[in-house]
DNA sequence: TCCGATTCGATGCATATACATCTATCTGCT
DNA sequence: AGCAGATAGATGTATATGCATCGAATCGGA
C-alpha cells in the first residue's frame, strides 16, 4: 500500500510540478500558499498537522518559500510559536500560480472521470486520518 | 489530488519505515528488494518503470543498497544496460525484512477493512497507470 | 517560588526525488 | 566504414522528507 501510494505520488508530482514550473514553484510549496490562502494566520505547528508534515521538513520548505518574501512570521503569546500568513506579495504569488494548478487538476479530472475523482479523494483523507491518528 | 497522495504518502511512509527501522531499512529501499525478489534480474531502466520513478533517483538508491552488497550488477549485451539482481545476501536480506513489512500491512488492512482496502488498491493503480503514460 | 517535565520550533545528518546535462554506446543511413 | 541522432545510466544541483537532538519557553506540582 506504501509502495503503491509512492509510486502514484511521484508520477502526480511530476505532472503538477511541470505545470507549476513556468513560476518556479513546485507542488509541495503552491500547496503550502494554498493552505495559508485558505487559513489565514495559523501557528507552524498546526500547518504541519494539516499537512501531515513533520514540523523540521516544514522549517526547510518554509524558508524555501520565505526567501522570495511570501510569508510573513509572527511570535504568538506563547514566545515559543510561529504564527505564518501569507505576505502581499505571497498572496499575489498564489493568485498567478492558481490558474497553472487549477488546469492541470481540470485535465486530470478529465482523464480519470469525475467519478472515480470524488471516490478517490474521499478514500484517500480517510487513509490519512486512519494513519496519521 | 497531488497534495492528497503526497499526504497520504507521508503518513504511511512513517508507519512503513518505522516497521522496517529496526533492520535499518526504509519503505523505498525494501520496495526495490521486493521488486527484484519478484523479478528475478532485470535492467536499471525497466526497474526505474516499473516503480515510475526517474532513473536518476533509482541510481542514487541503488548506490545506497549496493553499500550492503545486497544487489549483484551485471552489464547486458548492450554494454549501455545494468542488469539488477538480488545478490544471496540481499536475498537474506529481504526474507529477514519481509514479516516487519508483512506486519505493518496486515495491522493497516485490519484497521481499513479489506472492502476499502481493495477499493484502493484498484484506484491508485489506475491512476497511476493514467498518469504514467 | 522553584524545579522537573513538556512543548515549540530549529539544526545536524541521512535518504528520496527529479531536472539538466554529460559520457558511453548503439542504431540506422549513406 | 563512418557519422548523425537516439538511448542507457551517471553526475551536478536543488528541493522534499523525517529522525535524533538541541535550546528556549511554558506548565504543573511541591
Amino acid at each position: 500500500m506504501c509502495a503503491s501510494f509512492r509510486r502514484a505520488s511521484r508520477a502526480l508530482t511530476q505532472r503538477y510540478d511541470e505545470a507549476l514550473r513556468p513560476l518556479g514553484l513546485t507542488g509541495t510549496q503552491f500547496t503550502i500558499l494554498q493552505v495559508l490562502s485558505l487559513a489565514g494566520e495559523i501557528p507552524h505547528g498546526k500547518l504541519g498537522e494539516i499537512l501531515a508534515m513533520d514540523s523540521t521538513t516544514l522549517t526547510r520548505t518554509l524558508k524555501i518559500i520565505s526567501r522570495h518574501g511570501w510569508i510573513s512570521i509572527r511570535r504568538g503569546k506563547d514566545r515559543r510559536e510561529r504564527w505564518l500568513r501569507l505576505s502581499p506579495s505571497g498572496e499575489a504569488e498564489f493568485r498567478r500560480a492558481h490558474p497553472h494548478w487549477k488546469k492541470a487538476q481540470e485535465q486530470l479530472r478529465a482523464q480519470l472521470g469525475p467519478k472515480l475523482w470524488n471516490n478517490l479523494m474521499g478514500l484517500i483523507n480517510q487513509v490519512t486520518a486512519a494513519v496519521a491518528e
